[in-house]
DNA sequence: CCAATTCTTCGGTCTGGCCCGAAGCATCCC
DNA sequence: GGGATGCTTCGGGCCAGACCGAAGAATTGG
């Protein structure tokens, strides 16, 4: 196989709407099942089946057999990355369609607040970025982003402890992730799952109707107010 | 259109052969006409043609009439950094694919050294970012490249000057970009730029055909050995 | 063991879009 | 102007591949 059809090969497995569909419901790293995916593309399970086996043998997604279920997800979080920056290329190709897109009402819930892969994203992930910047406990440079020396104890004040097992992968701690709504980039990598993680468990945001778009509770104002200054969305 | 198209659609765009073909003939950056696209993929200009103005009207191309000739190129460096990370990400998926593809005798030479946009890749490319690593010119981690402070200063002993204005653009300077051939980082950015053309000028090297692939020359050997430590390949 | 559920495999249909031939502009050279 | 070259538009042929119905495997629960 050389080289222009590897090429070829991805960008016909992301080109077709219903893998597209099915891509992006699992976006937000959930495991979904085979019948889930097929609704959620539109499909029947026959047509779905055909299209995940695709998937999964390409590399994009991993499988999981559980009973009479297949749940599948994305194969890591390269692959979202993957999906993400191709998503910002086209949003960023033609402005006036983006532009439209963003007054779009539907997806209102979405640019203030969604997952991205296993962090936050929309004007909730941009917001606690700044705030981390702010306070220097994260640094984004035009070369990547990093955790400042003393930021995992400034972190650990505000009851977000970092994995202490130092991730054999070669996961980044902190990177920056380039918000498809807001332009701006927001936190990734560990850190960023870290933040969303336990914004879920400590019940500040819920999921809306199980999409990517996410909610946040009152507690969880509170809490975002007083531990980022992040005001009202 | 809804977010799931957008994914489909640059994922059509670059799921055609034909086209693939033409922006991996552009990933060097260099513009071309229409009609030697349409002989590097193997197709007649009437087709040619059609797949161009896709590619031209979804921002991956910029179009440059000059005579009666159009000269393509690819938009940007960001597009060529999104083809890039395509083609690494399918090489990573089929690890056994992938060693065939490494032992076929036709991309002996592209694995050797051939240019990724702008700047140096495969073996070359790899081997002076490990000698300017190895100086502490330039620094990689998994959050990304940076020169070194005394970098600028090095770099210009050895003769390789950076371009004095920064650039308005986000461009990084140090960007560290995953060889496909070779697995490994080599040096992408502003840098890489300037020891590629650097390289161009001096004589050290030579475009091999016509394609990505480059040879070194005589001089190029003395001066890279002279310079980073850089044996035969 | 039978029924229900989830998922896959098989055959057959149908359409989007790739491709080329022919013809039409645009530009350059003589 | 007339002819050559580069590129585009139009029309129709053709095929890969997406889709579904029907039937078959795998698993669970009763």
């Amino acid at each position: 196989m050389s080289t222009v059809n590897r090429l070829a090969e991805i960008g016909t497995l992301v080109g077709d709407p219903t893998r597209a569909a099915m891509l992006e419901a699992l976006m937000d790293g959930r495991a979904l099942t085979a019948s889930e995916l097929a609704r959620a593309a539109g499909v029947t399970a026959q047509t779905a089946s055909g299209h995940l086996s695709q998937l999964a043998t390409a590399g994009l997604l991993s499988v999981e057999k559980q009973g009479r279920h297949r749940y599948h997800r994305l194969a890591g979080s390269e692959v979202a990355r993957l999906l993400e920056s191709l998503m910002e290329w086209t949003a960023g190709a033609e402005p006036k369609m983006a532009r439209a897109i963003a007054t779009g009402p539907r997806n209102a819930a979405m640019r203030r607040a969604r997952t991205c892969y296993d962090h936050l994203a929309g004007q909730l992930g941009v917001a606690i970025s700044d705030a981390l910047i702010a306070r220097n406990i994260v640094i984004f440079s035009d070369e990547g982003g990093l955790l400042s020396p003393d930021g995992s104890d400034a972190l650990r004040e505000m009851g977000l402890r970092l994995p202490a097992t130092k991730l054999k992968g070669t996961r980044p701690l902190c990177r920056p992730c380039l918000d498809w709504s807001e332009r701006r980039p927001h936190i990734a990598g560990v850190l960023g799952a870290t933040i969303a993680s336990h914004a879920f468990d400590a019940g500040w945001i819920r999921r809306l109707d199980g999409s990517r778009a996410v909610t946040v509770t009152r507690t969880g104002e509170a809490e975002l107010k007083r531990l980022f200054g992040v005001g009202a969305l």
